[in-house]
RNA sequence: CGGGGUGUAGCGCAGUCGGCCAGCGCGCCGCGUUUGGGACGCGGAGGUCGGCGGUUCAAGUCCGCCCACCCCGACCA
């Protein structure tokens, strides 16, 4: 199954992706064009992320449901922007039991409409509030151009409604929730994102402000990992989403949403991959620890295999894979586990069994260098502060690249410059859509984020020289 | 939808000027020897050569049309 050679990193990015996509078993092209099989390594994975969220969410109030799949095509036409923006990549279902139906459902792109017409009839009063509900899904948009996690016809994700009583709460919400994929991002994944406000005209279609999370990838481009929305009273004056307040007058709610994908995935393997394959931080990886038992002869065979035993029981608190297949090599399962990011490797053969030591390998550094003998005694402490280790240094890296990459260009020759080169540019800009369209006409690169993180004071518009207190990001995007 | 590319065994590919029986590597199955960085020997199984049509005594190979996939654009809450 394994192949000999994986196409470097830096060769061919795109194959490089889709390489290490496939060979670690994550994830398989499906026999509709732009769907994906999640296979079960990936879906590990997935479900680890979805545990380190769910915890956050469930420790800030949040709880889970489920909203239906299909959506009648006259909710989305209720509110303007939105049906505006995801029209043109809906799925709809004309036929249902072998008739035509009355009116044409679509397969859920998002679920704003169907939970807002839900809780327009939960919500009566003031008390009713906040609601604060997640659902994870599965969503369909019928995207021209597919790639295995980062744009899916069909993806998995979880996806935040809530409604409250004022607009600074609706705010609050949009922001924590932003803090939170923020430190997901960071402490689960070592994904050094940077936290930010969407601009005007790449907001979500029907929100009133947008808040992203935009990770730098191996090759320079961006990625829009996770999106928090503060929807003000959009769609509960569309879904008449309306409660009592303390004086008896009735009011509009305030909503927002949020989302964060299995494009995340994409994200973790970008940021960290390297020539060998997968690089998976310590706390998502399905696998944390391989163990591979070596040995020749019948009688070693006994002596290691209860070493590898006894190690194993020791690691009860880590997940744990004794790789103690017979009909392949040693060397064999080291790039075997490597090509699917395995973070921790022990080697236990005849010399450790004499020693009472296991050898221990690093993922995120290969070679001699990431190769270390320790005492079999107290090795679970020992693979504890390995992996803390391994995590830490997978975010110090990841931080040390973005930081490398992100210029502050005097004017627009250098800000070209650096897009060319793949790096993202910070710089002062006057907001205006009709200057974005420029900027992308001329280097690709659009505007990611205005990040929550700025320097104090003012500048001049890096493209129309006019002052302005506003800082944005701009680059290449996925 | 535009530009480029590729379709031959599970995967990766070779197949010249059209010519006998369609090949190679990896993987797979069997037996044996192996095991501290992708083991080896021997013996096997596995094919609508993307599809349809045409030219020809003869097509994987030449011509036409179609389809699928990949890459680059356009598009992308």
């Amino acid at each position: 199954m394994d192949e000999k050679k994986l196409t470097p990193r830096s060769e061919n990015y795109s194959e490089w992706y889709n390489q290490l996509v496939l060979r670690a078993e994550l994830a398989d092209y499906a026999p509709v064009r732009g769907c994906m099989v999640v296979r079960p390594y990936g879906w590990a994975m997935w479900e680890n992320i979805r545990d380190a969220l769910d915890r956050r969410f469930k420790a800030t109030g949040h709880v889970n449901a489920a909203f239906p799949l299909f959506i009648p095509m006259s909710f989305l036409e209720k509110e303007k922007a939105h049906v505006e923006g995801f029209s043109p990549e809906l799925a709809v279902v004309t036929i249902g039991g072998g008739s035509e139906l009355e009116e044409p459902l679509i397969v859920r792109p998002t679920s704003e409409t169907i939970i807002g017409h839900m809780y327009s009839k939960w919500i009566q009063s003031y008390r009713d509030l906040p609601v604060l509900i997640n659902q994870w899904a599965n969503v369909v948009r019928w995207e021209m151009r597919t790639r295995l996690f980062l744009r899916t016809l069909e993806f998995y994700w979880q996806e935040g409604h809530t409604a409250h009583a004022t607009a600074e709460e609706a705010e609050q919400e949009t922001i924590q929730i932003l803090n939170i994929y923020t430190d997901f991002a960071l402490n689960e994944a070592a994904v050094p994102v940077v936290p930010g406000r969407k601009s005007e005209s790449e907001k979500f279609a029907g929100a009133v402000r947008s808040y992203t999370i935009e990770g730098m990838m191996g090759d320079g481009k961006a990625l829009q990992a996770g999106t928090s929305h503060n929807l003000g009273q959009n769609f509960a004056k569309a879904f008449d989403i309306q409660y009592l307040d303390e004086n008896n007058t009735l009011q509009y709610c305030w909503t927002t949403s949020w989302g964060l994908s299995t494009r995340f995935i994409g994200a973790i393997i970008m940021t960290h991959g390297d020539d060998q394959g997968l690089v998976l931080p310590p706390r998502l990886a399905p696998v944390q620890v391989v163990i591979i038992p070596i040995f020749r002869k019948e009688e070693e065979k006994g002596q290691v295999m209860s070493a590898v035993d006894r190690v194993k029981s020791e690691l009860g608190d880590f997940r744990v894979e004794v790789d103690d297949r017979t009909e392949v090599t040693p060397g064999f399962k080291f790039n075997h586990w490597e090509m699917r990011g395995v973070p921790l490797r022990l080697e236990i053969g005849p010399k450790d069994v004499a020693k009472n030591s296991v050898a221990l390998a690093r993922r995120d550094i290969l070679g001699r260098e990431g190769k270390s003998f320790v005492p079999q005694d107290g090795i679970a402490q020992t693979v504890h502060e390995m992996l803390e280790k391994i995590q830490a240094n997978l975010l110090a890296k990841a931080k040390t690249f973005r930081d490398e990459h992100i210029s502050e260009p005097k004017d627009f020759s250098e800000f070209k410059e650096i897009i060319n080169n793949n790096g993202w540019c910070s710089v002062w800009w006057k907001p205006s859509a009709e200057n974005e369209v420029l900027v992308k006409d001329e280097t690709k690169a659009t505007l990611r984020c205005f990040p929550l993180e700025k320097p104090e004071g003012s500048g001049q518009c890096i493209f129309s020289g006019e002052e302005t207190s506003e800082r944005a990001l701009f680059a290449k995007a996925y």
